[in-house]
DNA sequence: GAGAACAATCGTAATATTGCAATATAAATT
DNA sequence: AATTTATATTGCAATATTACGATTGTTCTC
């Protein structure tokens, strides 16, 4: 199939999976993390840094965008890309208290 | 193509990815969820709750078991899965360090 | 407006994922 | 040993992802 049944799990669990899916490749991370460093926002700089042609950043640019995780603003010839600080936070919230729930007990296999 | 080209990224940001990767489904967070729940394990449950085919539940498992989220032990007929500590412990520091490393300034798109 | 510079989209090939039926394997029970 | 119960594996079809060359849009500069 290849096909995920969406319709069998709740909103909340389609949603994270959404992000996460979207964060799930080194290129990805990869970009996220240049912006991260470079906090103003950065654009074509990518293709040259990660070695992966225009289109494939391009790509991976609008996968992340597309989910909320960056936003773009054209800035002249160039598109300038930025953390979406709205989606980081929801993003934080959730990861954070689904890693967080886990609390070590004894009697575990 | 279809083919990551892990050797152009550090294994740092291969490692999160493939962590990320493994829990970027609905399937898997659920059945991460009903494991943190009932902190002792559980196994042949999740086919009735979630709805899916055993193949596919198992499918699920095997994936998250691979690398290192849960663990199984076999408990007479069935397998009692669990998550696994070190790699959840592991989970958090880099998603804790990979999302916490972003500070809003003002001056973005 | 013509050209340059940059980014998005299209089209395509290779590979991966998702889901399930059918089958196989393993452990407990009779 | 045969049966039952629980899980894993195999094989397959449908769909998704990854990557890139080629093309198309945009915006700036001249």
């Amino acid at each position: 199939m290849g096909l995920t049944k969406t319709e069998m799990f709740t909103s909340e669990q389609n949603q994270l999976a959404q992000l996460l899916k979207a964060m799930a490749h080194p290129a990805r991370i990869a970009i996220l993390q240049r912006i991260l460093v470079s906090n103003t926002c950065i654009c074509g700089d990518l293709v040259e840094e990660l070695g992966l042609a225009q289109a494939t950043i391009s790509q991976h640019l609008r996968e992340l965008k597309s989910v909320g995780i960056i936003q773009g603003t054209i800035e002249g010839v160039s598109v300038c890309y930025c953390i979406n600080p709205v989606t980081w936070k929801l993003l934080e919230t959730q990861i954070g208290a689904f890693l967080g729930s886990y609390k070590l007990k004894a009697d575990c296999c």
